[in-house]
DNA sequence: CTGTTAGCGCTTTCAA
DNA sequence: TTGAAAGCGCTAACAG
């Protein structure tokens, strides 16, 4: 069941086929018809491989991440599928682990399979392996990291300004002690976020109080832990944003064990806005880096430039925006006691 | 920089080359070797297209989920992923979005790809598409649906003895009074687990009162609600089993708005054993299916039949097992109030 | 053990 | 607008 099979039936060669296929415009609209009929009859599908031999190009584009089991990723993944199929490409997934000897697995992978362009969605790179890619001219994006090169561009997210809104969003609410539960420092999206709220917060005029800031491991344990440390100290911030949404689901169970009422006691506000918020109660108000569009630039960064490989490379911009749920209301009116909540702690 | 160039510098034909890339013993040791330096000098990577083109196999396997958003899959996408590229191989994920005309999408995306094997983890299947597959002799594997035929396998969930355990591990605690909110019944998944249950509480002799059933949508948001709609009753289980992870989570944040502790107050037991629970506090005790087990199992039954596609197929089994951690501990000692928590459920 | 060579199924010049 | 034919890079049968 191959094109020659279609041609025959169709009565036309191969050629004809293939520039049906192909959507070419210069074949008759009959004997278009006449081919898309005989195609439709031997339920015929052309064989990619041989069609990325023969054109040079694989359909294929290559989608490497941490780890998928992340929550930041299935929806990073889905979507990129979904553009990717829209065009009629194909997407290869893989994960490094967060582990360099798989990332070099990776790329590997993706020069056996002539990947038409790579997202390397991961934080860790290596140069030498970025080389690999690039020196072959394939054309590559990455999210949040480097500058955009030949072939290279590069997708920045505006923490600074999603930061922004979320400090703004509190101080309109009333809340001057606020609080930051960041992510571990080696992490470079986690340094930029905590830099943004220190820089936001001065903006403002408002007090940085050491003591309201704790770390994290951008997961729910370590959201936990940190906000059941935030809460053992004598001062209480009226809100606390937190370096990513997972961070703040551990600090909210946290919270509930001492019967801390959110938003009455305190504000919450998270990063990332996961697909888990959807469902989850009560809804967490965070800054939303849509995953949708990441996935959809990342794709068309790389699409677009597959007849220009040498084309240099754009850097485009995602904006985080602020979703209000239900884990944000005004500051509480706390009076001039020492430990304001400890009656309600400790219980 | 193709398989030629490598065969020049290694002064041998580009059969030799091929042979040693694909681990034949009839190359001499020397000549491998020879043959090894030039690939790793012209840093020669095989073109995955022309091989697949020239053998007929395409060295990819397809991977068809519902959704990768759904904390079900991440996990056995990436355990997939893991033994394929373990055995060489490459993946193919495609997601239905539970929409069955995205199936038809994925099949062709399998059939014009050449999957050398594709699993189907969906609930959903349709006849005319699987028969797409199974006549062009690519081995399919399912989960937990349909039986064994030629070229086609099924990996089946023992969910009774999952369930079952849950409930002795329950009755060892001293519980009896056992509550259940189960999935929607249209999911085939959710009917069996909730029939197992039905099944093992006979079994153990003990009553099943219908007042302690609830049903959610095996999401947060469902589970919280049936939980709220539990606890306005007048009795109250001392456990609570549930038909997944998720619908437990949302049922626990139910309680905690509640004020009511677990274990201490009531026990609660998942299924499925979600990534997410890694970090959560109190970790949850449920019924793990292992996501690992089924890839792997799934990827060799496709793997193995490669060279004899029209093999009967097998039935596998996968058996859950209680994973004990901290929503689980010994039954309350309620006495005879008919509000018994009356007092804890609504300060 | 190694080389020669005919495909694999499609795309793409080049001619007609 | 269509067809003939030469690859694309590799595998595998066959010969030696």
């Amino acid at each position: 069941m191959n094109i020659k099979e279609v041609a025959r039936l169709a009565k036309v060669s191969t050629a004809t086929v293939s520039r049906t296929i192909n959507g070419s415009d210069k074949v008759t609209a009959e004997t278009a018809e006449r081919v898309r009929r005989a195609i439709e009859q031997l339920k015929y599908y052309p064989n990619t491989n041989a069609r990325a031999l023969g054109s040079g190009r694989s359909s294929l584009y290559g989608l490497i991440i941490s780890d998928i089991t992340n929550p930041f990723f299935p929806e990073l993944v889905k979507s990129f599928e979904d553009v990717a199929v829209q065009f009629g490409q194909e997407v290869l997934v893989a994960n490094t682990n967060y582990d360099p000897h798989r990332m070099e697995v990776c790329v590997s992978r993706m020069l056996q399979r002539k990947a038409d362009g790579v997202a390397i969605m991961t934080s860790e790179m290596e140069e030498h392996l970025i080389d690999e890619l690039s020196s072959r001219r394939i054309p590559l994006v990455f999210l949040d990291t480097g500058t955009p090169q030949e072939g290279i561009s590069n997708i920045a997210i505006d923490y600074a300004s999603g930061i922004d809104a979320a400090v703004v969003h509190l101080t309109s609410l009333g809340h001057t002690s606020i609080g930051f539960i960041r992510g571990p420092m080696a992490l470079t999206s986690a340094r930029i976020r905590y830099g943004a709220f220190i820089d936001s917060m001065k903006r403002k005029g408002l007090t940085i109080d050491e003591r309201l800031i704790e770390e994290g491991n951008h997961r729910m344990d370590g959201g936990h832990e940190a906000m059941v440390r935030l809460l053992d100290k004598p001062v209480m911030p009226t809100a606390v944003l937190m370096s990513n949404d997972m961070t703040a689901i551990g600090a909210l169970g946290a919270m509930f064990e001492r019967g801390l009422k959110v938003p009455d006691d305190m504000s919450i506000i998270g990063f990332d806005d996961i697909e888990l918020n959807t469902f989850s109660k009560p809804g967490l108000t965070t800054v939303r880096v849509s995953r949708k569009e990441i996935a959809k630039v990342a794709f068309h960064a790389l699409y677009d430039s597959r007849d220009n490989p040498s084309a240099k490379g754009v850097e485009f911009t995602v904006q985080p925006t602020l979703i209000e749920r239900n884990t944000t209301g005004a500051a509480p009116n706390r009076h001039s006691t020492r430990h304001p909540l400890k009656r309600l702690a400790t219980r």
